[in-house]
DNA sequence: CTGTTAGCGCGTTCAC
DNA sequence: GTGAACGCGCTAACAG
């Protein structure tokens, strides 16, 4: 049997309200002999208190529920990171669901453990929910807010860096460079992100009068295979003399496969990443990167949910890092 | 105002207690038409049970609670997956909290948050505790296992690799092959599994009569410049042939230095790598490793805890992955 | 400053 | 089959 703040109550000589009280660290509710007096008697007994219980009470919860897909890119633990700073200053909790990739029933379970708990605000990572799960969403009045994916689908507040302008600022370095075919590897229109990413791309092209070969698009969803996938479509005589890699571990795939070909970096085909999280740092050649601001975007978000700054949906600026994969 | 049983009750015309036992799927103690009704009416209402109400009523939770080092290691996905398997089948939640790594604070924050709400089993992941929250954890009287880290101070069940046996593997591999100088990267005595694995390479040395050079060991925490730090030490001409890396990213950290000192792999040097985590599968030369079967140790971890099979402590097997870093 | 009382939303005996 | 009543452990008024 566990002990309860009764047990505390009786035993110090006190009412239960007395204890909940010092226990809350109420100020100037009480006498310092008293509160001495409970704090003593709880840790010799070994009282841990039932937030289950102050939650049911108060109608308020202190935890940060963060929802992130399990894919393999990997710039959730920055995000995290950000958030738990903002939250930890507020003596808040955060806990973390894995909620799948694509997986409408992952996402619905993960959705309905912290509403039923109904935790006091809900930041979801690298998500786009269908229908029925953003309705549960939207039902369950918890203030939530969208990570680093401002997808239509999903409504609402969001943060994440600017997906037209990432399009966008790569493909204008590799024009500035003096490229004139340039390839966009690891994502496709299916999901928003990518929508965005191809406009600016086309955008960028557009400007300097390109217009794009047929295949130098190549689809997929951020994944290692499909950088891979895209560098053998390609072929060892690429169509394309650069080539934007949409995530960090696609522009692996990418590379690696390209060295396959002999193809030398970047002489012969340049590469440029997005996102430049810690995994690019480990791998030679050290790959030029669009850089997100990660930790930013997990603090914003959390800052935002937590009154610190107005509601409103916001870009993350970025930068590009050079480095030996484009000339 | 959120809708409650009451609501519903009022609603359909019938008691809570009806409503509870319905929605509880309590299977032959209520007529089908109002199981029907009841079901029906809650839907309309958007009805959204307040779990944390029915787990102060029965004392129990669905939820299983990670506890991870926020660690650059990656295995932990691979051990959550293998949690979330088990944890799904039986209808439990899984939530994880990082701790930071090597931190007792952050440690002691995420468990007080579980402990307090009374989660169902917790499974910590790469950690080993301090005194005070050894402490904290055996006095709340809730199941937990310690994953991929067998302790001595942590003490209590665990399911891990063995890793005196991995030291002695790791290197047995290279003696085999005729090497005489072997170091060991990423890890020293000051951890349990640091300790292990030393003990274990100096086991299989031993039973070749080989007596360990001085700077052989190069210590660290299992982190990319843990590897960095020790090619550095052992310098553009190594006191030794192969080398056993601790982790996936030091290896690549010992690699990518080799590679500056313009050594080639494996004929000037050979590595080879403890883990075997996805990273490596992203690199170029493919890496020879130790494979560990993290999601099995998570899977049993979690059936442990849910009493699907004893609770002993045991050890997953793990093999070796023949690659391109060694001959 | 401290004790009493009344819930928070739900599960669970008990009678009916 | 179904409902009334109690209690889970705690907090929040309200008295005193």
């Amino acid at each position: 049997m566990t002990v309860t703040i009764k047990d505390v109550a009786k035993a110090a000589g006190v009412s239960i309200a007395t204890v909940s009280r010092v226990l809350a660290h109420k100020v100037d509710f009480y006498a310092p002999e008293t509160a001495a007096q409970v704090t003593k008697v709880a840790k010799e007994l070994g009282y841990q208190r039932n937030v289950t219980a102050a939650e049911l009470a108060t109608k308020t919860s202190d935890v940060l529920a963060v929802i992130i897909s399990a894919t393999k890119t990997n710039f959730a633990d920055s995000i995290i990171e950000g958030i738990q700073d903002v939250a930890f200053a507020q003596g808040l909790s955060v806990i973390i669901l894995y909620a799948g990739e694509n997986n409408d029933d992952l996402q619905h379970k993960a959705l309905t453990t912290v509403i039923e708990r109904s935790v006091r605000a809900i930041l979801i990572v690298a998500l786009e929910l269908n229908e029925d799960n953003r309705q549960l969403l939207d039902d369950s009045a918890i203030p939530h807010v969208f990570l680093a994916n401002a997808s239509d689908k999903n409504k609402g507040l969001f943060v994440a860096s600017d997906d037209f302008k990432i399009g966008k600022a790569t493909t204008t370095y590799f024009l500035d460079q003096g490229y004139t075919s340039i390839g966009l590897v690891g994502m496709d229109r299916t999901s928003y992100v990518g929508r965005q990413r191809i406009n600016g791309y086309l955008a960028a092209l557009k400007q300097h009068d390109i217009t794009p070969g047929d295949n130098w698009i190549q689809g997929g969803n951020f994944r290692y295979e499909d950088g891979v996938t895209a560098m053998k479509a390609y072929g060892p005589k690429p169509p394309v003399q650069a080539v934007i890699a949409n995530s960090d571990v696609s522009a692996l795939g990418v590379i690696n496969t390209a060295h396959q070909f002999k193809l030398d970096i970047p002489s012969q085909l340049a590469v440029l990443s997005v996102d430049g999280t810690q995994l690019i740092e480990m791998f030679r050649p050290q790959v030029t990167a669009l850089v997100q601001d990660f930790a930013a975007i997990g603090r914003r978000g959390a800052e935002m949910l937590l009154k610190q700054i107005p509601e409103a949906s916001q870009f993350i600026d970025f930068k590009i890092h050079d480095g030996e994969s484009t000339k």
